[in-house]
DNA sequence: CGCATATAGGTGTAGCTACACGCATATGCT
DNA sequence: AGCATATGCGTGTAGCTACACCTATATGCG
């Protein structure tokens, strides 16, 4: 298998990731169900409680595009969990957590640790440890989009 | 008050999982944007070329809802690219890939082995293989949600 | 000051994802 | 045969994701 082309063996790392992505997001979700909240919302209504920020500091740092995380933000503001108030430079927004937010985050916390248990029960303590340093060392690998657009 | 912020939300699996799956769809459709074509629709197809079979089939190989499946496969019929036909019973459909679609397929594919080098070449070999073998090693224990629903 | 450019953010469009539910056909039971 | 149930698939609804492009404001330079 020298010449060129490893791989097919292993298949598509894209499509097995998402795959993986697919399965362990409903995991999550399930848990999370019996609060009303995805998995996606409680990422972002938690990471939003570290600390009001600008739609753009708070996109670099998900690595996500800011059209993608405004939108992703309208229903939790819709909810009532995270506000949006505009900030020194009249352009920018600052996104923060309501009173209602932490409460949710609060509700939300014992299933998402179910969540994170039942997974690790499944997988084993070796297996999260490989799975999370293989992803930690690929997200420090592969280039941040940022500066691109 | 406890307020201290309580839990490491860093270790949250699924979101880990997803940043690196933005990240690394990214990369596959970056390279395969020159062909038109995005890396979920390559999967799907080259999938599809494996052999004819249900909605139901694919949906449970891929481990996708039926109805996300069904909608993935709108935008590549309409391209011409899958054969959307009844089956036997009535109600099946079988999914087959057209001679388009293999062609398709084929000038694709050394797009696809460009993104798939690129990666490799960011994390290395080390790198790519502990990543690789933490998914599959989750794969296999995650349970699969077939049968449920 | 006035204009060119840069920056912050949202919209339009398009695709991926899943759950609840509905429709049509098949199958099993009496 | 006739009806109850199971199966195969699509629709409705809702949320996640990103690129191209637009608007509005800020900033820099003459």
């Amino acid at each position: 298998m020298s010449t060129g082309s490893s791989v097919p063996m292993f298949g598509c790392t894209c499509a097995r990731l998402r795959k993986l992505t697919r399965r362990v997001t409903r995991i999550y979700d399930a848990h999370l169900a019996a609060q009303a909240i995805k998995v996606t919302q409680y990422s972002l209504l938690a990471n939003a409680a570290r600390g009001e920020r600008s739609v753009s500091e708070f996109a670099a740092e998900l690595e996500m595009d800011r059209s993608t995380l405004s939108r992703n933000l309208a229903p939790l503001a819709a909810q009532g969990w995270v506000s949006i108030s505009i900030g020194a430079d009249p352009r920018s927004r600052r996104i923060g957590v309501t009173a209602a937010g932490r409460r949710k985050l609060r509700a939300a916390l014992p299933l998402w640790r179910k969540a994170q248990c039942e997974v690790e029960a499944l997988l084993g303590k070796a297996g999260v440890g490989e799975l999370h340093s293989g992803i930690e060392r690929a997200l420090a690998a592969l280039p941040n989009p940022s500066g691109k657009r």
